[in-house]
DNA sequence: TTGACTCAACATCCTTTGCTACAA
DNA sequence: ATTGTAGCTTTGGATGTTGAGTCA
């Protein structure tokens, strides 16, 4: 959106705007509006069938047949019905075949939509800020321009020697007054005459409407380089903006202090009027129609710039201009201590801007070209400081209210940055003796602007308040001499009375006891409410939630403390922790995000055998119209925090290796039912004797449905998006991506060396025929890419997958599938399980109508019967007592003491395949090879061990260097 | 001409710890 | 039979802000 051309950015949003999202509210609101029916305006409609003259005024046709979907619909509402519905009083047609309809005044119709959407609020906002930005640029680049040396040697030759003695009082022996007041002199001089020498050629900036912004823009001025510039000035032509910058250069060039400034001319983003785009002078030639506009909207843009005149060079621009300067000049009295404003091209005056009176230099709000809200001021050091209290009358009550810092406190940091930025780096957070007679006279025009002079400029007023102004939640306190400041009575309102004005220092912002709670702070002891909230719904008596109270009323909530690692809880068994204040001393909030769920926290605390509550963080609202806890983490005793970190690790680890391992594991018994397949088909042959012309004619279906159910396919091999984060387009496992396909893959008998006829011997036909490494490899790197994918290491999605291989820890079962699949040394089949290698166990169910629906994330060749002891892997059981006998013995060693000491440098052979694992990766990534350590174990072995460190007397310090006080 | 007022139309704030069906 | 969890749903009433129109 950001990107966008402002235009087409209005342009859209305009459209947007017509677009109708009216609320049935709104509807029902405005069916009263509907009904006065002034000025009717007869319509004949022709109801003769014969005559096939197209109607005039098509009619919407308004069925009494419509369904009730009909009448909610949006189109309906944008039917008024007074515009269509005959209107009955009317007198009797003049033709048979005719009637007589009246149809509303469309001006007096319902009213449209007066404010603009919330998107094209957002947007406009969006644009002032954008306009800020550049606006700010595009003075900054003008103000170093009037720096070049060059271009001041020669403004300077163009002064009269008269003035630049006015000027130069050095060697003046007066008293300051005097002085100050011959340098006033002085420069009006000096003013005068430039302002006789410049002639204004072109238009300057001017503000410009939402709607005028949303067309296309007229280029005025062609890109302004420096050269155009310096010509510019010393031709003493251009536009009004330009005279002021040359005038600048000017007083530069006599070595005063002079500043360039320019009032910003943003669009009013706190205008929430429909703006339509004024027609433009001279029509262009219109699209065929709309919808081709919409879609070459960008096109067209660029069209139009083409054909826009580059330079249009004339005064009589139509575009009305301000009388007032947009830039302007001010020059530091050194003898007064004061800037000094000139304008020496419109209003060709020289002005100390007035404490108590509006300056000349301010437009007044019905100037649609000019409107002050941002004066920026450069000097020449490149500073930039906002100097538009100096000249806005009524900052407070009005003009701050336009400016962007007014809605938040973060668009006065962006304000800020933006200021700063805009600085050059030597006048950037640096504040001079100038400065600060200049923040004094801000701080005096502050508290010279006084109260506001219309009831409506209290609202909200920095400095001041009405209490018939205050929000709901707001409060004088205390309510006396101290806070009142004043009293205001409306000038018009005739029965007016009068009203006491208070400080808005004095007005407080009050919350009900549970809204300070969920900021982390609670009341004080015996706090009164400021203000107690009547609430409509009587049903209870908890008058407590309509208690508001002060800020100071509270103090922070301080948690009760971690005792003996017992983490504090709720009445729903959970610690409120809204905010870090909340935190119990000794506490520590493990926070869960989308890598780390909160599950596998709850598992490690649990492993850990520590306390833990789960910590509420916020509330989520608009889901079942109940207020859902967000659980975002656990709350542990700060003392296990490295270990809990450690096994977190681990367990993160863990949850990876499995990802990795299943894989792995897929691809290993894929192959392991192709090479039975093939194993199978040899033993036919060798049996029954080649019969290739009849081979062939099974085998076709029997391949092709392989490859629509032997695992291969997304859906059957269970690789769905449910199966733990292989998706199934990364896969691999569809046939046309993973090469199992055997018309893919190059295995079929007669291309592949598979062929039994070359009996020279099998394991050769591994060699020659393929190898092992690209399929495993293929979903090693799938699994990496999806890697990223935290997802994948969620303990809940890790559940179907280990369901999903079989009941044995996977290592085993690894090695099983290994072994099975290595080429047996003699040519007997002793070491294949007949059983395993069923149709339906390998192949599947001979159609999909026979395959179970209902298993859709199961592999439909289903794991061999050896592998079904077990209905769940140990895993995930991590915290089960069974669990730790299965602890192998190399995970531990006694040290010197005896002690069963976890060891982490754990031997990997014995979870090796022997000889003909592939290694193509699948292991090479393993934690051992990183030094780190291996996490194929279960996830009940490492926290046990930790465990064993734990209930063994006094602290270890294991290779981690961690310490844990024991119990 | 300006400001106060009303009305209409939204926007925004404040709220602050489920339920049900179904699979395992 | 029990337990765990995916999926459902996308508040809603009060208050605040703005613009248009009217009136004094």
């Amino acid at each position: 959106m950001e990107d966008k051309n402002y235009s087409l950015l209005l342009r859209e949003a305009a459209q947007s705007m017509g677009s109708s999202d009216n609320s049935r509210k709104r509807r029902k609101r405005n069916h009263p509006s509907e009904t006065p029916e002034p000025t009717p305006e007869p319509i004949i409609v022709d109801t003769d069938s014969s005559h096939n003259t197209p109607n005039p005024h098509p009619i919407e046709p308004v069925g009494d047949s419509d369904s009730d979907s009909n009448l909610d619909s949006d189109e309906f509402e944008d039917v008024e019905l007074g515009n269509v519905l005959p209107d009955l009083s009317e007198p009797a047609a003049p033709k048979d075949d005719s009637i007589t309809i009246t149809i509303n005044n469309p001006k007096k119709a319902a009213p449209k939509k007066v404010v603009v959407s919330r998107d094209e609020r957002r947007t406009r906002r969006l644009i002032h800020q954008w306009y800020i930005v550049a606006s700010m640029c595009h003075g900054a680049i003008r103000n170093r321009w009037c720096n070049d040396y060059v271009l001041q040697e020669a403004m300077r030759k163009t002064v009269p020697g008269s003035i630049v003695a006015l000027l130069d009082q050095s060697d003046a022996d007066a008293l300051t007054m005097v002085k100050s007041r011959r340098f006033l002199d002085g420069i009006r001089n000096l003013m005068l005459h430039y302002s006789r020498k410049f002639t204004v050629t072109r238009r300057g900036l001017i503000r410009k409407n939402w709607g005028e912004l949303a067309m296309v823009q007229k280029k005025f001025e062609r890109n302004m380089t420096f050269d155009k510039f310096q010509r510019s000035v010393l031709a003493h032509n251009g536009s009004r903006d330009l005279g002021a910058q040359g005038f600048v250069c000017l007083l530069r060039s006599l070595g005063l202090r002079a500043r360039l400034v320019f009032s910003l001319q943003p669009p009013d983003y706190t205008s929430l009027a429909v703006e339509k785009a004024p027609e433009p002078m001279e029509k262009q030639p219109e699209p065929a129609n709309n919808t081709e506009e919409t879609h070459s909207t960008k096109a067209k843009f660029l069209l139009a710039q083409r054909q826009q005149p580059t330079f249009v060079e004339t005064t009589s621009d139509p575009v009305d201009q301000s009388s007032y300067p947009i830039f302007w000049i001010e020059v530091w009295n050194k003898y007064s201590k004061k800037w000094v404003s000139i304008d020496p091209i419109i209003l060709k005056t020289v002005e100390v801007a007035p404490m108590r009176r509006r300056t000349s230099f301010e437009p007044p709000s019905s100037d649609s070209r000019n409107q002050m809200t941002y004066v920026i001021a450069y000097d020449q050091l490149g500073g930039v400081k906002d100097v538009t209290r100096r000249y806005s009358y009524q900052f407070n009550a009005k003009t701050s209210r336009k400016r962007i810092q007014a809605r938040s406190n973060e668009e006065v940091t962006w304000y800020n940055r933006v200021i700063r930025q805009a600085s050059s780096p030597i006048r950037r957070d640096k504040v001079t003796s100038v400065d600060a007679y200049e923040l004094k006279e801000f701080h005096d025009r502050d508290k010279a602007e006084g109260m506001p002079n219309s009831l409506a400029d209290f609202k909200n007023h920095p400095l001041f308040a009405l209490k018939t102004q205050l929000r709901s939640n707001e409060v004088i306190y205390p309510d006396d001499a101290t806070s009142k400041v004043g009293t205001f009575r409306s000038r018009t309102k005739k029965n007016s009375t009068v009203m006491t004005v208070y400080k808005r220092a004095h007005v407080y912002q009050l919350r009900s006891a549970r809204g300070w709670y969920m900021r982390g702070r609670v009341l004080k002891v015996g706090a009164q409410a400021l203000k107690v909230k009547t609430k409509k719904n009587t049903d209870d008596d908890d008058d407590e939630d309509g208690r508001l109270y002060a800020e100071f009323q509270t103090s922070l909530y301080v948690p009760p403390p971690i005792e003996d690692g017992k983490v504090p809880k709720n009445a729903y068994g959970n610690i409120d922790v809204y905010v870090p204040t909340m935190l119990p001393e000794n506490g520590f909030l493990l926070k869960a995000d989308k890598a780390i769920p909160l599950k596998l926290l709850e598992m490690t605390a649990r492993i850990l055998q520590i306390d833990y509550a789960k910590a509420v963080v916020k509330f989520d609202f608009g889901k079942g119209s109940k207020a859902t806890a967000k659980e975002g983490g656990i709350v542990i005793d700060v003392q296990y925090r490295e270990a809990v970190e450690l096994v977190l690790g681990h367990l993160l680890d863990e949850e990876r290796e499995k990802s990795e391992q299943m894989v792995e594991m897929i691809a290993l018994r894929n192959w392991k039912h192709f090479l039975t397949r093939l194993r199978i088909s040899e033993r036919l042959i060798r049996e029954h004797g080649r019969v290739r012309e009849v081979r062939e004619e099974p085998e076709e279906p029997e391949e092709a449905e392989i490859g629509k159910t032997g695992g291969f396919e997304p859906e059957a091999g269970g690789f769905g998006p449910e199966a733990g984060g292989f998706e199934p387009e990364a896969g691999g496992f569809e046939p046309e991506a993973g090469g199992f396909a055997l018309e893919a893959g190059g295995f079929e008998p007669e291309e592949g060396g598979f062929d039994p006829d070359d009996s020279s011997n099998e394991a050769g036909g591994f060699d020659g025929g393929f190898t092992l490494d690209p399929p495993v490899q293929n979903y090693i790197n799938v699994k990496d890419e999806s890697s990223d994918d935290s997802e994948a290491f969620k303990p809940t999605s890790a559940k179907p997958e280990l369901d999903h291989i079989g009941p044995k820890p996977q290592k085993k079962m690894k090695e099983e599938i290994m072994n099975s699949i290595a080429v047996p040394t003699s040519s007997d089949e002793s070491d294949i399980n007949l059983s395993d290698v069923s149709e339906n166990n390998i192949f599947g169910p001979k159609s999909t109508a026979q395959r179970p629906v209902a298993k859709k994330s199961r592999l439909v060749a289903r794991p061999p019967p050896r592998l079904k002891k077990a209905t769940r892997s140990p895993q995930l059981k991590s915290d089960s007592e069974d669990a730790i006998s299965e602890i192998p013995a190399s995970f531990f060693h006694k040290d010197s003491s005896g002690r069963l000491v976890y060891n982490p440098q754990i031997d990997e052979s014995h979870l090796k395949p022997q000889d003909e694992m592939p290694d193509s990766g699948a292991q090479s990534n393993s934690a051992s090879s990183k030094g780190k350590v291996p996490a194929l174990y279960t996830g009940s072995t490492l926290p046990q061990a930790v465990l064993s460190s734990l209930s063994s007397k006094g602290s270890v310090d294991d290779e981690y260097g961690f310490e844990f006080e024991s119990e």
